[in-house]
DNA sequence: GTCTATATACCGATAGAC
DNA sequence: GTCTATCGGTATATAGAC
């Protein structure tokens, strides 16, 4: 999407990235990153310190371009927020099954694993975490006046997202995510402040 | 709260189930099991034939344990469900808190680790996320008419339950829990087909 | 920057004494 | 049913040639 180089490093990134997500944090071994990125375990020290330095940079950087595509996507959908919200959960439900249920959200599985073990992990979920709240939080207020009601749907979108995330995973069944989605758009129907194009 | 016998087995499956909840699956070995249980790791394997079928009794168990217990919470709660839902989500919050944000969903961080690499696992993760919304769908059937718009709302309870558990542990606050508490409430108030005992 | 070889430690699992 | 010793394999990380 943005980055042209397809240097070393970011295979290593990339593949990294794409096994953190699907199988988790301590599953994934280096040896299995370098196989994947055909790269060699010493050029992955090359460009990393450590195991938990890789993962760090995935964080960071998965987390802004995962954050960036679904803003985008409720930006460039349906005029109305709150169609677009739909589709936006419908599109979601879609793209996790087209790929056979494995690439959901970037950092949720790395998420919980790190959460009571792993200091500085923990610190750059969280990170991303708040930026995508800050990030649909500004897009909600375009819709609910109230700053307060603007985060609280913000944060209601993106929980309901990972918790549905998690049981179309471990069901394999986009059923969850649906649900997640009419949830989600009837909550922001009842907070939208300016009910223009809400016919009677 | 229900078995009384403290014997080997229970130990160590209790072991297991507390430290795959706060560090997952893979992250956690038997010998640190058999340390936290204060058995070995021969005694491990005499009860159970390997590593996963260790973590699908834990899986079974610790989700049935879980789900009733969200359940008693839920009905012996205040009298009002709008009212029980908030002081359930409060009560989850405080939870959290408490046990230093490591103590969330039992099966989570499992569900997340194995959905695309463990088949049996994943099925018993599955089955234990089905259990709890056939639950939540039964209780919510109490106050909403229609079968379809209950097990929305059972699932939506569920989802924003575990996104808002995987945000409050990375952030290590209990906002999300808090804020994901108001919006199901407010949902759920939308969706009650029995108005009785909501003042004007 | 890339790659090989290796150090050290721990993994899940097994065998067998008691 | 409990416990010790140990198997083969793999983990992260390092050293150093090229």
């Amino acid at each position: 999407m943005a980055a042209p180089p397809n240097d070393t490093r970011d295979r290593i990134a990339q593949a990294a990235g794409e096994l953190f997500r699907r199988q988790g944090y301590s599953a994934t071994g280096l040896q299995q990153i370098a196989a994947a990125s055909q790269a060699r375990i010493g050029s992955i020290y090359h460009f990393f310190p450590n195991k938990d330095a890789l993962a760090e940079a995935v964080i960071r950087a998965g987390g802004a371009a995962y954050g960036a595509m679904v803003l985008a996507l409720l930006e460039h959908g349906p005029d109305d927020p709150v169609e677009a919200l739909g589709a936006a959960f419908a599109r979601a439900a879609d793209d996790l099954a087209a790929t056979g249920y494995a690439d959901a959200c970037p950092i949720a599985t790395i998420a919980l694993e790190v959460a009571s073990t792993n200091e500085p992990l923990r610190r750059a979920t969280a990170e991303v975490f708040t930026a995508w709240t800050d990030g649909l939080a500004a897009w909600c207020a375009r819709f609910v006046a109230d700053p307060e009601g603007a985060r609280d749907l913000a944060t209601a979108i993106l929980t309901s997202l990972e918790g549905a995330f998690m049981l179309s995973r471990a069901l394999r069944d986009p059923g969850p995510l649906l649900a997640a989605g009419r949830s989600v758009t009837r909550l922001a129907t009842a907070m939208r402040t300016d009910p223009a194009g809400t016919p009677p």
